[in-house]
DNA sequence: TCTGGGGTCCTAGGACCC
DNA sequence: TCTGGGGTCCTAGGACCC
């Protein structure tokens, strides 16, 4: 009556460890850490030594001295990622990717061409293994959410299907940060109040849920915990948003260094924009400060926009209005994220912004002008017939 | 403990409009 | 002259996830 488990949500284990053990032998049944001041990821092997994700790099040696560390390799991550996208849409078109590594997909159409939604998870563990070299857990549940728990649950190399009329004897039990969506700051406040597991957690009112976590929330982890969740596998999610953000350190930056990096970072950020065939609204500039505090900076534009120069000229902008407050605080980190993002396709050139004949550079960034004064636009405006530059930065009839 | 890089979603206040 | 309620958009911050 409440349906069946056809959800599977598949997930690789240890990912980025894993293609690197992959890849070299040497690496087999050793500790290998991913990454360098951070630990990006960490083996099996490594996290029984208690290190962890996010971890300082230090600190995970000084738990697994015997670790070997490995610079990230995020193109080889990114195609073996591919790799299995493609064996996850050959098993079934109704995938819905969480991240580089995570996919919920759903089966329950294919139990009278190919299987059982168990069958076909075997099929799919055994193929990952064999045509990509890697481990990875399935999940399947009733639900997408169960589906994440189940997986987890089952990790590593597992497969666990949580049958509907087991729901509440898997889930219960279970500690409350097992939750999606419940962290650091959640898991305390809960804890506060003697709640410790799903199962106390689904004993409470609503109300009681929304008042202490805030509406949304609230009623979103209550529902979970009372086994609700309708979210259907969606296979036309899109990304909103695109970053990319650099690490500093702790010595001073003059602002022209710092303008050189803002310009790498939107240069390539902008190129992904057109590779992916989308223009973006909104640029966020992203800082940290020498206190590690961190704060954002925003600026809307009236029309969508893929044009490095444009996007260039409002984040330096941006910068330009933080720096007295940088000179003050220091800076540790400097980022940039677009969003607001759409179909390069839908692009409705507006005024001022008007990418007709005859328009010039000049004419797009009065508004910008407008907004951040001159020094800012000046540069970009520079940059823009520069020969040497990497992308075009420029419209074809400028 | 001395802190990466990529994202998602929610909240809240103020501006602005009807 | 003083004062409504509702809706949308923008900005900033924060929790959380992998």
């Amino acid at each position: 009556m409440r349906g069946e488990a056809t959800v599977l949500h598949a997930d690789l284990d240890a990912f980025y460890a894993s293609v690197e053990q992959r890849d070299a032998p040497r690496l087999r049944g050793r500790p290998v850490i991913v990454g360098g001041g951070v630990v990006l990821a960490a083996s099996y092997e490594a996290k029984a030594r208690g290190v962890r994700t996010a971890m300082g790099g230090r600190q995970a040696l000084d738990l697994c001295p015997d670790a070997v560390v490995v610079p990230p390799r995020m193109d080889v991550y990114s195609q073996a990622s591919k790799d299995v996208f493609a064996i996850f849409r050959d098993t079934t078109p109704l995938v819905e990717g969480i991240s580089i590594d995570e996919a919920f997909l759903e089966v329950g159409g294919l139990r009278h061409i190919v299987g059982t939604p168990e069958e076909v998870a075997v099929r799919l563990r055994e193929r990952v293994r064999v045509e990509v070299g890697l481990p990875i857990s399935v999940g399947i549940a009733r639900t997408k959410f169960l589906a994440k728990v189940a997986s987890a649950v089952s990790k590593p190399d597992g497969l666990l299907v949580v049958e509907p009329d087991r729901e509440r004897e898997f889930l219960h039990p279970l500690p409350v940060e097992r939750l999606w969506g419940v962290g650091k700051v959640t898991a305390e406040k809960l804890h506060r109040l003697g709640i410790r597991t799903v199962g106390q957690l689904a004993e409470l009112e609503e109300a009681t849920a929304e008042r202490l976590l805030g509406k949304a929330s609230g009623a979103h982890l209550h529902a979970l915990a009372r086994l609700r969740d309708p979210r259907p596998v969606d296979t036309t999610r899109r990304r909103g948003s695109i970053g990319s953000q650099r690490a500093l350190g702790r010595r001073p930056r003059s602002p022209d260094e710092l303008d050189l990096i803002l310009t790498q970072i939107v240069d390539r950020l902008a190129r992904r924009l057109r590779d992916g065939d989308r223009a973006c609204r909104t640029v966020v500039l992203r800082l940290r400060f020498g206190d590690f505090a961190k704060a954002t900076r925003s600026h809307t534009v009236g029309a969508p926009t893929d044009r490095t120069a444009v996007l260039l000229a409002v984040a330096q902008g941006l910068l330009a209005d933080a720096l007295p407050e940088i000179a003050e605080r220091g800076i540790t980190l400097i980022g940039v994220s677009l969003s607001q993002l759409r179909r390069a396709g839908d692009l409705q050139p507006e005024l001022p912004i008007d990418w007709g004949e005859g328009v010039r550079l000049d004419t797009v960034l009065d508004a910008v002008r407008e907004k951040f004064g001159a020094t800012s636009v000046a540069r970009a405006g520079q940059l823009g017939r520069d020969p040497g530059w990497s992308t075009p930065l420029l419209p074809e009839h400028e």
